[in-house]
RNA sequence: GUGGCCGUAGCUCAAUGGUAGAGCUCCAGAUUGUGAUUCUGGCUGUUGCGGGUUCGAGUCCCGUCGGCCACCCCA
């Protein structure tokens, strides 16, 4: 019999697994808090019309979608964005404006899973709604900025490109190009980094030769230039560069976009965004007109780079190491007493410490095997010496006897010698 | 969704078509109650699954599932 596996795409995540995901739920919570964000959280699960609404019929495929049970069509969410504008919709008169909200979403597509891309992923998403000047742009690139550099990547790793929606559709109309066509075109704007110039020639015919043009660094733009100012202000112009070659894929997208790429150049997009200022307008049917600006950091390429950049990598596992160890272990060298030591062992933790023991009756050479491996600091030995115990510093190997009504001070003790 | 490559123990990998192995991990021991190293012993496989060719298949062929890569798409 095969035994039941995972569905592709989706990752079981052990206890070292989560330690590492904890980490980046950290950061990222700690860094959009230092902006002044704060979270929210919507439904995993959304009527399938959300997204077709927005996107079309045609985002059906990439959908993870069914029928639940009471005949409605349902889709686990692909993105946060469809779900932000409804709630910010339907509460819009409740805040003050503007509103800088962030989240962590589980989001699922259905799609064959490749390196960096599975069917579940959780992204990091934050959003400022309710302010249509450029500063809060700025805002919102500096916060993808500080993230990238609060999990260790240097400017030498990583980059973000900035571009604007707004240059393509006047340039777009500047040529006479008609409105059902700047999608596809921006489209192949889009794609015309990875693929031979030539190719992308024949796509835009007549286009061409301008489009070229831009993507060479001759167009300007006096909005991206005071965008790129203000960044440098903040000390942040090392990561971040104006590339006009940068569109995104997504229709709503009415101003600023930006994305942050490795340097390398080797994964998928760390982390994506930039201004919609129709889309709430759009979803809510007129009845809620909101200018916001967001982007979206996913966990996979985020984890990949991580692992590739040894800075980063090393600062995670510094900070991963302490989630999977205990302060104090137990040793219980005789069973009679078990009960004294778990009397201890309730006090210990009401006081903060982390404590571990053995479940069942095992050797004390076991037992100590245990402490270690936990990266415990200390033992309690219970034994026959009751009512004193031997308190073990596990990092000298020294040890002294104690009466088990001072365990706590000894373990104070123990532990402002080694905590700094 | 399309195409290419791959699939052997928990992990990393061996095995000219001829009896499926190693290292690591894990578990148990090495004289009474102390962490490391070492030593000894032990467990684990319908070789992803199902067919076919063959005297004989981990090996060759077909299908299927899963993984990787490219395309498609990109939230």
């Amino acid at each position: 019999m095969t035994p039941i596996q995972p569905l592709p795409g989706f990752r079981d995540f052990l206890p070292e697994d989560w330690a590492r995901q904890n980490y980046i739920f950290k950061k990222w919570w700690e860094v959009a808090r230092r902006y002044g964000f704060v979270q929210w959280e919507g439904p995993p699960l959304e009527p399938t019309e959300l997204y077709t609404k927005k996107s079309g019929p045609e985002i059906v495929g990439q959908l993870f979608n069914f029928t639940d049970k009471g005949e409605r069509e349902v889709a686990l969410r692909p993105e946060l964005t469809p779900t932000l504008a409804r709630v910010v919709a339907s509460h819009d008169r409740e805040f003050k404006k503007p509103l800088k909200w962030f989240s962590m979403p589980h989001c699922f597509r259905y799609e064959k899973q490749q390196r960096g891309r599975l069917r579940e992923h959780f992204q990091f998403n934050a959003d400022i709604i309710g302010e249509a000047s450029l500063d809060a742009d700025v805002e919102l690139i500096a916060l993808c900025v500080d993230l990238l550099r609060e999990f260790g990547f240097s400017a030498n790793d990583v980059v973000v490109r900035i571009s604007d929606r707004e240059f393509w559709i006047d340039f777009l109309r500047a040529q006479n190009v008609p409105e059902e066509k700047w999608q596809e075109t921006l489209q192949i704007v889009d794609k015309s980094e990875r693929e031979p110039r030539e190719k992308t020639a024949t796509k835009l015919g007549p286009l061409a030769q301008p489009v070229f043009k831009i993507l060479d660094g001759e167009g300007s733009s006096e909005k991206l230039d005071r965008a790129f100012d203000a960044l440098r202000v903040r000390g942040l112009a090392d990561f971040v560069q104006i590339d006009l070659g940068i569109v995104r894929g997504l229709a709503y997208y009415t101003g600023i976009v930006f994305e942050a790429f490795d340097r390398g150049g080797k994964l998928r997009a760390l982390a994506g965004g930039g201004r919609y200022d129709n889309l709430i307008h759009q979803l809510s049917d007129g009845a809620v007109s909101l200018p916001a600006i967001g982007f979206a950091m996913g966990d996979v390429v985020l984890a990949e780079l991580i692992n590739e950049i040894p800075a980063a990598k090393a600062k995670m596992e510094l900070a991963v190491a302490p989630q999977r160890e205990v302060d104090i272990y137990i040793v219980i060298a005789k069973e009679e007493r078990r009960a004294d030591a778990l009397a201890q062992i309730q006090s210990l933790r009401d006081r903060g410490y982390r404590v571990d023991f053995p479940l069942a009756p095992a050797k004390v050479g076991k037992q100590f095997q245990a402490a270690e491996q936990l990266g415990a600091r200390g033992a309690i030995l219970f034994g026959d010496e009751w009512p004193e115990v031997k308190v073990k510093d596990l990092h000298t190997g020294e040890q002294r006897l104690v009466p088990s009504e001072i365990i706590r001070q000894t373990m104070e003790e123990i532990f402002r010698r080694f905590v700094p």
